[in-house]
DNA sequence: AGGTATTAGTTGGAAATGTAACTAACAACC
DNA sequence: GGTTGTTAGTTACATTTCCAACTAATACCT
């Protein structure tokens, strides 16, 4: 009703536009350097900050699809990233685990991630920075735990 | 070096999630309903709130590709949602706008985004709100124009 | 005017994603 | 033990996106 409502007052695509511009960025450090994409970067990053992990861990951590961490997974193992190991308890699932290749590029891209957030929040005030991550994990649904693993939230 | 860094903190994956979850939740608004994707809900909505623009003016609006922008244009045209005119000034470029049945859908889809908007809005108060959006539109460097547009930062 | 460079928009092919169907292993129940 | 239902993960196919090449029209430059 009363004043104008602009698509950049639609939280919705501001987010998506906020995000696709940080991801643009950050993707210069992992792309062409370790030649991954995205969703790998993602697998690799739960696997090195969180220790060995099956694959539905990593869907309900990384709240990814099971078909594209599958693929991911693929990718990495290709590359040297990470390999598998059967588990006892359930054949159908296997241990993923980072090897020493994949600890390198996980070491190293961890460190240019908290280089590159530290950039970012440069531009804010402490209090901004506060706020804004709070929106935003209330937004996105996120529960902390113990371990300090963002969650999914329920089904 | 202090603390822990999650992923969570990374403000490129937090903002991803937070973006992916409300885009998600909004997509019911028109995905069905109207058959559209969200690129081209994209489109309707620069058509519908600044008037008929060629499809070079939508790339610079909304920040998407032309090849993004030339298929979803395809496609709601298609649809019968926006027809072609061709400009007299230079004969490569069409002015673009929405037919009757695309305005309805637009002030239809208008009118659920700001509903959606201020439900989300409802959860924040007005402080958090105008930090958020803020710190959203610093991070996407959206610079404001006369007449309200959010306009793309330099190439 | 004539040649070269830009710009508007489209199209083709490769890569990525989403959805559904599938296989194999486990679990539960009788 | 055998039937039925679930779960882990992969694969197939359709859709979407990305990138690069392309056409057509305009602008620039001499």
């Amino acid at each position: 009703m009363t004043g104008t409502f602009d698509l950049e007052d639609f939280l919705p695509y501001l987010l998506n536009q906020a995000a696709d511009t940080l991801s643009l960025k950050f993707q210069r450090h992992y792309k062409a350097r370790y030649g991954i994409l995205r969703t790998e970067w993602r697998v690799l990053f739960h696997l090195g900050r969180y220790g060995p992990l099956t694959a539905t861990e990593i869907c309900d951590r990384a709240r990814l699809h099971k078909t594209k961490v599958s693929r991911a997974v693929a990718a990495l193992e290709r590359k040297r990233f990470l390999a598998r190991r059967e588990s006892k308890q359930d054949r159908r699932q296997s241990i993923l685990a980072l090897t020493r290749q994949g600890r390198a590029a996980f070491d190293d891209l961890h460190a240019a991630a908290r280089a590159f957030d530290a950039e970012i929040q440069a531009d804010f005030t402490r209090e901004e920075a506060a706020i804004l991550h709070d929106c935003l994990v209330r937004i996105a649904g996120i529960r902390r735990t113990k371990d300090g693993t963002g969650q999914a939230p329920e089904r």
